[in-house]
RNA sequence: GCCCCCGUAGCUCAGCAGGAUAGAGCAACGGAUUCCUAAUCCGUAGGUCAGGCGUUCGAAUCGCCUCGGGGGCACCA
């Protein structure tokens, strides 16, 4: 839409150039943005104060002989003035909204859709919790924040895929196997002291007691050695799949999980650190083989192969990316928690020693999350077991409650996730606010079915019966939506989507109780349900970007 | 000590690729239901954008410093 706008002010720039009232040196980029104050005018430009100092002209003389160059009635351009310091405010006609409206409505699932990704391959990786636990609420968080993300740089037209990356090696596991086959020795009475540094949570015992289910005692007098590999196995499975169903359940999938010990199995590994010593980013002191990342601005050279000979879990993760880049994607997001920040830097570095623009990778930190019920911290401790795990959160406030509250944010910012508000239906919890929005239209339109009124066909629709201020307000606002998912995607901010749809959304309840849609005066029936066929499109699409659902009934 | 995030209305937060009078919800106060869902709407009140300096025609937005809150600085993952 803003395109329309910035090629009629280049128009008049151009045209102003070649009566030699304006230099133009180099032609001035031309940005096209809303007015704070829809009052103002639908678009403003500030060029003519970005050239004052080129063209040595006070900002509202150039921007009064631009205006005298824009050819009024162009394009359902309707009036143009000049306001403050030197803006440019248009107005466009109605028909020029009321068209793009019937585009927009044409689209159906479609409308939002742009192509500011212009088909680039991205891989974005996110949650990736160790398999050694249920997912916390933080990691439900990351889920939300990256699932969303997902969708909405599809909308905006990348070739994007999604991917979790299991680390199923290391000394988590061993201990993971430790903790399950102490519980299975206890279960089958054995007397014995947990060690504190295991893993505590219930749900190890649940799976020592799915290995007696099985196996009986088979492992009881076996040592341990031989038991170990066995129940890491046993565990690392079974609580990959919870996480899985956890997901799956949250609205979350993947397009491929990614196992780091595939990356042993194929020695990517040896061969990452094999590569990066011919190039010289690797050297060994003290009898570790350390990367040279203090070469790409990290504080100090990192570890990757230990004394004991073992590999570190930042050593695999070079081998990984080196796999990501080599199946071809343009650009790497990387999704982590905020305490992981420290990461950043290591990571970076290894792009760079092989020889990657550090900015086609991104990791973006999610802040923490903070649980509360009722005003009150939840305290959270995976060591005592005592957590609340997402599944518990999912299964108290709902999926969608749960999804809007992680993405309502900003993921920059500390979050608070209240239990007790979350599961209120009041504004506090917009989720409602925005789904009773849509469920409000579906009843109209349920209402018109009753009345028998017949829909014509989207182009002979007549929309010239929209004339109120507030509904070319709402048509406007709905026209916005692509931009919003674009911006939303170039920043990587889904928190974006939940502001607008809240913005939209009290626009149609304030319209909805100011006039009639099904009245005597057909045409202006049928013009006022196309309207809310276009923002139940826009609030259906937008809550699809966040993986919530739109209720046609509440 | 070094690094990352945050500081905007009583509370929770938007706004930040500089732009016009700084916004919303909650809480407070006052109203609206013969009529398509009151899970709604309308109005009133509420501000030293943590503080300082700088860049600029113009700063909540950019830079530097200080203060405050959170998190991190492993041959853990």
């Amino acid at each position: 839409m803003k395109r329309a706008i910035k090629e009629i002010i280049e128009c008049a720039l151009s045209k102003a150039k070649e009566a030699g009232e304006l230099e133009l040196a180099q032609a001035p980029e031309v940005i096209v943005e809303k007015p704070r104050d829809e009052k103002m005018g639908d678009f403003a430009t500030n060029v003519a104060m970005t050239m004052a100092r080129s063209e040595r002209k006070n900002p509202k003389v150039i921007a009064e002989i631009i205006s005298r160059h824009i050819e009024s009635g162009l394009n359902g351009l309707d009036s143009v003035e000049i306001a403050g310091p030197g803006f440019l405010n248009l107005k466009m006609s109605s028909n020029f909204f009321l068209g793009r409206l019937k585009d927009a409505v044409k689209q159906q699932n479609d409308f939002g859709e742009s192509n500011v990704g212009q088909g680039i391959k991205i891989l974005i990786e996110f949650v990736s919790a160790n398999p050694t636990g249920p997912l916390h609420i933080g990691h439900g968080r990351g889920a939300a924040v990256g699932d969303a993300l997902a969708r909405i740089l599809k909308k905006a037209g990348y070739d994007l895929s999604t991917e979790y990356y299991v680390n199923d090696v290391g000394n988590q596991m061993n201990i993971l196997g430790r903790s399950t086959w102490l519980r299975y020795l206890e279960l089958l009475g054995k007397d014995l002291e947990f060690p504190d540094d295991h893993y505590r949570g219930e749900y190890i015992k649940d799976i020592a007691q799915q290995a007696i289910d099985h196996s009986g005692k088979e492992y009881f007098d076996k040592p341990e050695e031989e038991c170990v590999p066995f129940f890491k196995e046993l565990a690392k499975n079974n609580i990959l799949e919870g996480i899985k169903k956890d997901l799956t359940d949250f609205r979350v999938t993947f397009d491929n999980w990614f196992s780091e010990q595939s990356l042993y199995k194929d020695n990517s590994v040896e061969g990452a650190i094999e590569w990066l010593r011919d190039k010289g980013h690797v050297y060994d002191k003290d009898g570790a083989v350390w990367l040279k990342s203090s070469a790409f601005e990290d504080d100090k050279d990192r570890v990757i192969v230990k004394q004991t000979g073992e590999k570190t879990y930042f050593c695999s993760d070079i081998a990984y990316h080196q796999n990501k880049i080599r199946r071809g994607y343009k650009k790497l997001i990387n999704l982590m928690g905020a305490d992981h920040h420290g990461y950043v830097p290591r990571m970076e570095a290894v792009l760079q020693a092989m020889g990657y623009d550090k900015n086609i990778f991104k990791i973006l930190l999610i802040q923490f999350v903070s649980l509360l019920r009722g005003g009150e911290k939840v305290s959270m401790s995976t060591r005592s077991g005592e957590f609340e795990t997402l599944s518990d959160v999912v299964g108290e406030v709902g999926v969608d409650a749960a999804r809007y509250y992680f993405l309502m944010r900003s993921s920059d910012a500390h979050l608070d996730f209240d239990l007790e508000l979350a599961k209120q239906e009041t504004p506090e919890n917009p989720v409602f606010y925005i789904q009773y929005a849509h469920a409000r239209i579906c009843s109209i339109f349920r209402g018109a079915e009753e009345k028998g009124i017949s829909f014509p066909d989207n182009d002979s629709i007549d929309l010239s019966p929209l004339v109120e201020e507030e509904e070319l307000s709402i048509i406007k606002a709905v026209l916005a939506f692509p931009e919003v998912v674009e911006k939303s995607a170039l920043a990587l901010e889904v928190h974006r989507i939940s502001h607008y749809l809240l913005d939209l959304v009290s626009r149609f309840h304030g319209y909805y109780s100011r006039h009639r849609v099904i009245s005597d005066d057909v045409p202006l029936t049928l013009a006022r349900l196309y309207l809310l066929d276009g923002l139940r499109i826009t609030i259906r699409n937008g809550f699809d970007l966040m993986g919530i659902s739109v209720p046609e009934k509440m």
